[in-house]
RNA sequence: GGCGGCGUAGCCAAGUGGGAAGGCAGUGGACUGCAAAUCCACCAUUCACCAGUUCGAAUCUGGUCGCCGCCUCCA
């Protein structure tokens, strides 16, 4: 049984959808007007990771990431800049094509990292009529009072307004450095309508003038039109949990009177010698750039060794642990070939078993991936000594089969290069003759000329006990 | 100041009341023409520190120190 840690609780709680086999998952996506950083590789990895666990367990589930491709302002008090608008003068484009070129950018980037895609990517700028449907519902249930052009939403009007950041109307800073803005009755309150001036390029036309909606609502308008009112889960990183996630409830649960989100799943930063990586600190690294030194699934591997909701210190040291790491997996994979099906020997199926019980029981864990890749990693040594004497063609398959659906199914670390098809596997066996031949003839000099050329080549080369050599893709 | 979290070997990282997982790096050995891969062995009497609860604590309680996140856009 899954457990998932529920920010609105502060515990782990058994995982029960409210319609099963169905699940409804809604997670924060990024405002597009720049490339995606490790940041954001760390979090859409951490959640396609649950999405595959869910779906292991056969759950049906219908995964909404949201795109926000209108710039909001930096605060509620009018100081800020619209981030696509500032990003568009930047590159003297239209604001609609720098959310195109960053949109298409940031898939680029979660494909390479093998995240599969959400099933719906709506855009906040196609769900304007959505999102003043919402304003007005609020506005009707008294839940939102209108200055001007602006809509404030009416915090003293919704009593659970703080549960799950734990924050109280007293717990504020006093002399906080947000200045409120002027035409808001209480400073704890929020837009969700911003009028929208002279210089404003991205605005629509409203009931209350031509304006763009506030940053918390898009969320709620779009999670709700999908998936309706009450959703099973909603997640985004630690650092939205205030005032980000705690304002979509208040909008949401005001609006249509329903518990808004089941569990509230939250991961952790990538840190920088301790520090947050973020787009304000500068001091992120872009995914793109990443590539260029890691192989994607590096990275993902990477991501995957430390646990979702524990920080994780971004180092060249640990990428290359990483590295290592999934050459292993990737070698016990090539060694167990593309074998045929058949009847697997009792002993392989118990490993085989074991293995996937230990390897549930780390993910039903609140997706305890260390721990799981720990299990990969045992069943790797025990498959290595299996495959030190002779095996069987199916028992290579029954444990090909297991780390293609735990490694890869699940964690979605890919194993197997795309030239391990049948010609290739017929083109290394003949090249593996031919180093055996030249061994057993001494002719070392061809013999490792051949080997270093196949490396080169991207091809690894075993040699085996009595004289034969094996050649696998890496 | 308020809310939340963290401190486990050279590095990364699980474990949260009764054997300190796993990976990387390292050392020794087996195998090999050499290498790689693989296997075997070794690698934290100890979990920031102090005090307490307990037959028993890395794990619970209290305190100390250090670090981080949120309270402003951010994954």
């Amino acid at each position: 049984m899954l457990s998932l840690y529920n920010t609105l609780n502060r515990k782990k709680q058994e995982f029960l959808p409210q319609e099963p086999p169905f699940v409804s998952i809604y997670v924060c996506g990024p405002t597009v007007y720049g490339h995606s950083h490790l940041g954001h590789g760390k979090s859409y990895v951490s959640f396609d990771v649950l999405i595959r666990y869910l779906r292991y367990l056969d759950y049906k589930v219908r995964y909404v990431q949201n795109i926000t491709d209108v710039g909001h302002l930096t605060d509620d008090a009018d100081a800020g800049e619209d981030k696509l608008q500032k990003q568009a003068l930047l590159e003297k484009l239209e604001p609609m094509e720098i959310a195109e070129k960053y949109t298409a950018s940031y898939f680029h980037d979660m494909d390479l990292l093998g995240n599969l895609r959400p099933d719906i990517s709506p855009r906040a700028s196609g769900h304007i009529p959505e999102q003043i449907e919402l304003v007005k519902t609020l506005l009707e249930k008294g839940h939102a009072y209108q200055a001007g052009g602006n809509i404030y939403f009416d915090v003293s009007s919704f009593p659970e307004y703080g549960r799950l950041s734990g924050r109280t109307a007293d717990d504020q800073r006093s002399g906080t450095r947000i200045s409120t803005a002027g035409d808001k009755r209480n400073p704890r309150d929020f837009a969700l309508w911003k009028d929208a001036g002279e210089d404003h390029i991205l605005k629509w036309k409203s009931p209350w003038g031509w304006g763009y909606p506030g940053w918390h609502l898009e969320c709620s308008a779009m999670s709700m039109r999908y998936l309706g009112e009450t959703l099973d889960i909603h997640g985004g990183g630690v650092e939205n949990v205030f005032p980000h996630h705690e304002c979509e409830i208040a909008q949401s649960t005001a609006a249509t009177g329903k518990q808004f989100v089941r569990y509230w799943v939250h991961n952790n930063m990538v840190t920088v010698d301790g520090r947050k990586m973020g787009k304000s600190l500068g001091n992120f690294t872009l995914l793109r750039d990443l590539f260029q030194r890691w192989d994607p699934m590096v990275v993902r591997l990477y991501i995957l060794r430390s646990h979702y909701r524990s920080p994780l210190d971004f180092s060249d040291q640990g990428l290359a642990g990483a590295k290592s790491g999934l050459e292993r997996l990737v070698t016990f994979r090539s060694r167990l070939g593309s074998a045929e099906s058949g009847i697997p020997l009792l002993g392989v199926k118990e490993l085989v078993n074991k293995t996937e019980t230990e390897f549930r029981k780390a993910m039903d864990d609140d997706l305890n991936t260390p721990s799981a890749l720990a299990v990969l990693f045992e069943f790797v040594r025990a498959g290595n000594i299996l495959l030190e004497g002779s095996v069987p063609e199916a028992d290579k398959f029954v444990m090909a089969g297991l780390l293609d659906s735990l490694a890869t199914g699940v964690l979605g670390v890919e194993l197997v290069s795309e030239s391990t098809g049948g010609s290739t596997q017929d083109l290394c066996s003949i090249l593996g003759e031919l180093r055996g031949y030249l061994r057993k003839n001494k002719l070392f000099q061809e013999a490792d000329k051949l080997r270093d050329d196949l490396a080169d080549a991207g091809y690894s080369v075993r040699d085996l006990p009595g004289g034969d050599s094996e050649v696998t893709p890496v």
